[in-house]
DNA sequence: GACTCTATCTCGGTA
DNA sequence: TACCGAGGTAGAGTC
C-alpha cells in the first residue's frame, strides 16, 4: 500500500463530471490498483476514488488513472508532503454474523416463531421473478409466504407482495397469504403491510438464537 | 489525519458481529474523529470502521472506539510500524455534475423528449407520500406523472405507481398516466413497469444536454 | 430524531 | 459479463 500526502487538485470523468479545488489531501494506492483520494473528514468515504482493475500513470506531478470503462481520474500534484508504501501482505478476510441469511435459517429452523402451527414447506422457494425466501403451511394446510428482512421497509412489502401475486396464481398453492418478518418494521412498511392485507412481526434475533441453543443444550 | 500501519485483529460488535484475524493493516483516523481499518485490497472501503461522533480510547496496545449507539470496535495493536499525523486542513470540497437533480433539470426543461407535445405542469408536485418528479399534461389536457432517475431499476416504479395511485385520487388531476424515465432502465423494471400500465424511456443524457447547449447558441 | 431517497453506491452471488 | 439483491449501506435533505 502507497500513501502519498500531497497538495493537488483532482478531476474525475466517467459515470458523472467532479473537481475538487487545491486542497493537502492523502493518496492512497492499494495492492490490488485501486485509488483514493480522502480529505480529513467525511467519514471513510474517498472524496474520489478508482477501483480496481485500472491503469495509473504516476508521473511526479501528475497522476492519471484510467479503466476499459472510459472513466478518467486525474490527480495533479502540487507539492508532495510524504511518500511512503508498505508491504501489508494479504488480508485472511473478514467473518460476519448477523445478517439476513442468518435470520432467514433461524426462522427457517424455527417457523412456529412466526405464528403458531406453522410448518416450513422450503426457503428460496422459485417463482419466475425470483425465489421466495420461505414457502410454509399453515395448521390448515393453508400456503404462507414469507419475507424475511432486518430491517422491514416499504421495499419489503412490495416484493412479498409481488411474490404473493405469482404464487397465488398457481391452482395447487391458492390461496396464499404472506408474512412479513423484520427484526425491525418501520411504521410506513406495517401501514402498506396492513393495506395489502400481510401481516408483519418484528422477530426477536437474540432470542431466536437462544431458543436455537436451548435445544443444543439437550444433546 | 493520522495513519498507523499495524499487526493487529479487529473485533466489531454493534449492528452485527465481525471479527477480522491477524494481519498487517492501515488505521485511518481522520479529524471529524471517524476511524477506518484498511487492508491492501477491497477498492476503497475499509473492513471495518467506525464513523464519527464516537470516543477513541487509544492505548499502546489497544484501542476501544465506542459510540452512543452502543457499537464497538476494538482493534488489538501487536506490533505498530509506522504512527504518522498529518495536518491536512479543511477541505474544498467537491463539485458535481450529471447526477439525477441534474437529469430532472434537463426533462423539467425539454419535457417532450418524453413524449410529444408533454408539457410541464410543475416540478417536485407535492402529494402527501413525498413529491413527484415531475407533473406535465399531454396535448389533450391529460396528467402525466414522471419519475425521472439515473438507474431505472425496480424500487423506482414502484415509487411511481404509489404517487400514481395518489395523484388519481384527486378528481382535478384523474386520469393520471405514468412516465418512467432513466438513462437505464433495468429488463426487470421494463417488466413490471408494463405490467403496472406505465411507459418507461430510456433518456439521453449527453443528447439532451446537447440539445440545450444547442439552444443556448441561438442566443 | 425519524423518515425519505440518492449513490461514481459497493459487494457478492448467479446465470 | 450483466443482472439482481443486500448492506454495519453512507449521506443529504426534509419534516
Amino acid at each position: 500500500m502507497r500513501l502519498v500526502v500531497t497538495r493537488c487538485t483532482v478531476d474525475y470523468s466517467g459515470r458523472l463530471e467532479a473537481h475538487l479545488p487545491e486542497a493537502v489531501r492523502l493518496l492512497m494506492v492499494k495492492a490490488d490498483g485501486c485509488v483514493a483520494v480522502h480529505a480529513d473528514g467525511g467519514a471513510y468515504k474517498p472524496l474520489n476514488w478508482m477501483n480496481a482493475p485500472n491503469v495509473l500513470v504516476d508521473d511526479p506531478d501528475r497522476w492519471v488513472v484510467t479503466n476499459s470503462k472510459g472513466e478518467r481520474l486525474e490527480i495533479t500534484l502540487l507539492e508532495v508532503l510524504s511518500d511512503t508504501t508498505y508491504d501489508l501482505g494479504d488480508d485472511p478476510g473478514l467473518t460476519k454474523d448477523g445478517v439476513e441469511a442468518h435470520l432467514q435459517q433461524l426462522l427457517a429452523e424455527h417457523p412456529d416463531a412466526l405464528a403458531d402451527g406453522l410448518q416450513l414447506v422450503r426457503r428460496e422457494y422459485p417463482t419466475d421473478i425470483g425465489p421466495v425466501d420461505l414457502l410454509c403451511r399453515d395448521g390448515e394446510g393453508s400456503y404462507i409466504a414469507v419475507e424475511v428482512k432486518r430491517r422491514g421497509e416499504i421495499d419489503g412489502v412490495e416484493q412479498l407482495r409481488r411474490y404473493m401475486d405469482r404464487l397465488d396464481r398457481d391452482p395447487l398453492l391458492r390461496p396464499v397469504r404472506g408474512i412479513f418478518a423484520a427484526q425491525r418494521v418501520k411504521p410506513q412498511a406495517r401501514v402498506l403491510a396492513a393495506d395489502r392485507g400481510i401481516r408483519w412481526i418484528e422477530v426477536d434475533y437474540d432470542l431466536l438464537r437462544g431458543r436455537q441453543s436451548d435445544e443444543l443444550r439437550l444433546f
